[in-house]
DNA sequence: AAGTTCCTCAACCGCAACGAA
DNA sequence: CTTCGTTGCGGTTGAGGAACT
């Protein structure tokens, strides 16, 4: 059936290696999953083999990290996320892999479309200064909405962790023969990356000791007036100083530790 | 209602980096 | 050191649906 359509679009034909071309079927898509399970993510070459699929590995892969991981997040991207991505892409220009490294659930290329079709776009229209009263009541609004879903997408994060960790271990009980790296049973953390990618993205001289310093050290290209567009990037950094306590999960220490291989 | 344009996103391609032989 | 296979990344394409005229 599938062939049928393929042929129809033109998409779904058998390359000349023999591949398959096209979108993935939902056979297909169960086929790379049972393979995943059972071997694991890598040698993506071995997937056609193995897994019974005529498909190349590179298409494995990309179909398994964009689409089938069961980590990943679907839904829109939040304006927290947006914020993030903005302040990401300013720092280190179309590097999509390293910004998804901070965004736990969003793959490169859902970041890049993302940033395609909204920032571009965003840009062209921002370039114009003369906006309107009613867009700034409408940015206000945002960021309100954007102080509350700040706090709904950090239980999120905290509740997905703890799944993942469930997974994991009931992986581990199922097959002990696995190599795994070692489990902490201790409460679910909210991956540090994503908090320390954004502080690490600042000017890495900044005092963090220094509450307020986060936000002066912002890029000096950004003028008072866009700052608002930077508000939902400034999203509790108030309050994530004040959590910097040596014995707190983000202790100073920490966050040093984790910023410098980025910088 | 029909035609056209715009938007979104899955998937492909080419290239570069990396590691093993 | 070189070659070759594999993997990952960023850019691009195109189908399909939504929005607009």
């Amino acid at each position: 059936m599938m062939m049928m359509m393929g042929e129809h679009f033109g998409w779904g034909k058998v390359a000349a290696e023999g591949w398959r071309k096209g979108p993935w079927t939902a056979e297909e898509d169960r086929l790379l999953m049972e393979y995943v399970r059972v071997h694991g993510e890598g040698r993506w070459n071995s997937v056609a083999h193995l897994a019974g699929l005529r498909r190349n590995g590179k298409s494995c892969r990309l179909r398994w990290v964009n689409y089938l991981r069961p980590d990943l997040k679907r839904g829109q991207i939040t304006p927290h996320e947006e914020s993030i991505i903005l302040e990401l892409h300013a720092r280190w220009g179309n590097r999509w892999s390293t910004i998804a490294r901070s965004l736990p659930g969003r793959t490169d290329n859902e970041i890049k479309n993302y940033w395609r079709t909204h920032f571009k776009k965003k840009a062209k229209v921002t370039s114009s200064r003369n906006e309107k009263p009613n867009a700034r009541f409408l940015r206000k609004h945002q960021y309100h909405q954007q102080q509350q879903q700040q706090q709904q997408y950090w239980e999120l994060l905290r509740q997905q962790q703890h799944r993942e960790l469930l997974r994991q271990q009931q992986q581990l009980n199922r097959q002990p023969a696995m190599k795994a790296e070692p489990i902490n049973n201790s409460q679910p953390q909210i991956r540090q990356e994503s908090c320390t990618c954004i502080i690490s993205s600042f000017n890495p001289q900044i005092d963090h000791d220094q509450p307020g310093s986060l936000l002066l050290s912002l890029p000096e290209a950004i003028s008072m007036e866009d700052h608002q567009l930077w508000d939902g990037l400034l999203w509790n950094f108030e309050d994530f100083h004040t959590n910097l306590t040596p014995n707190s999960a983000f202790g100073k220490a920490n966050v040093h530790n984790l910023v410098a291989p980025f910088c």
